[in-house]
DNA sequence: CCTACCGATCGGTAGG
DNA sequence: CCTACCGATCGGTAGG
């Protein structure tokens, strides 16, 4: 078989092997498919072509991957929470791009994604804090950017920014549970189809 | 100690012995807690007052405590369809008991509806397609309120019946994310809320 | 990355 | 519902 001899260590079909790279990736897609309870060190060896406890030499334990992998998600969203802000024009606008950016992260990433919304509570509780920190600060843009179109008089009066930033947050993320790679959306078409939906919700101006 | 001897069977603090639907309850609790795989039967045991093997002695096994907690969650949620389909009125008035029902179902009964929001993934192969069934139909009697509601001309013309039930469903599911029981809102004044969200995003007829 | 393990815990059973 | 277990699997380690 392999020109390295009997005990050459696994690798790809490529012969390269792995890097902690790979192995992240690889606990993104099983933690998001089985849960992390679910997942065991000897699948995530199966699904890497290797023995479970050789992932050892790449992480240092099962726990280092789930916060590894929920810390990706997280920075995903809290990019495009910078490059929305950043990018001036009326509140509208920001939240538009709020939205498209959001779609873009879970369509573009969605293991990590599924993973930071349903396994988050299995991290240890100094990491889970922060992501629950980091959770209310991403709420907090679409609050104060509804704030802002209330102010400029793009949002209806009498919207509630709190609960409403709660509602648009909540069509958002049930994406990950209904998105389908082979749906025939693309993330910008879903993008406009929530806004509709959302610019009607909140009243924004010349939505109907 | 107790009046029974050595060998009596742990009870209560009243002295009554667990029932199934003891044990159902609280695998309920646990399962929303911790998610299914991180539920021991010993776990189980511990919530129950009594030794984790004691359980098999009221269910066949971990397996059909998943189905049998989830199968309630279904349940809740399908007598809410099944009364306000019931109940006659406009498609407006359809939806509106649709969502105070829905809301009703998960404040008073999270445990249920998070075991089956989050865990019905881990259920039996049988068992998780008739949840997948049930979902489905779930949805469409909300697209089917909404379609009625388009031929009544209550509800905007051009609005998407498919993807708008979706949206409507994902504000309505996310609640178990931000529901907290001692947040001050009852059911009915959040369904409210919800409705004054959905009604705008519909541009349902009188909405603002 | 593998070999060869470890102690702990898992779901579950027999018998009372 | 408890006692006393069972085989299987778990996360993880030492050493190469």
């Amino acid at each position: 078989m392999g020109s390295t001899g009997i005990h050459a260590p696994a690798a790809d079909a490529a012969g390269a092997p792995r890097t902690r790279e790979d192995v992240v990736l690889a606990a993104g897609r099983l933690f998001a498919q089985r849960g992390y309870h679910g997942t065991s060190m000897r699948d995530l060896g199966e699904e890497l072509g290797m023995l479970g406890s050789s992932i050892y030499s790449h992480v240092a334990g099962k726990n280092e991957l789930l916060v590894e992998v929920i810390r990706r998600g997280a920075e995903f969203f809290n990019e495009v929470v910078a490059t929305a802000s950043a990018a001036g024009g009326t509140a509208i606008d920001e939240l538009e791009r709020l939205i498209r950016g959001h779609v873009r992260v879970v369509v573009g990433h969605i293991d990590e994604v599924r993973t930071f919304l349903f396994e988050s509570r299995f991290l240890p509780e100094y990491d889970r804090l922060k992501i629950v920190e980091m959770r209310d600060d991403y709420e907090a843009a679409y609050r104060s950017a509804i704030e802002r179109g209330l102010g400029e008089g793009s949002i209806a009066a009498g919207v509630d920014p709190g609960i409403t930033a709660i509602f648009v947050l909540s069509v958002l993320n049930a994406l990950i549970r209904w998105y389908r790679p082979d749906g025939g959306r693309d993330a910008d078409d879903i993008a406009a189809e929530m806004w509709a939906f959302v610019a009607n919700g909140i009243g924004a101006e010349g939505s109907r």
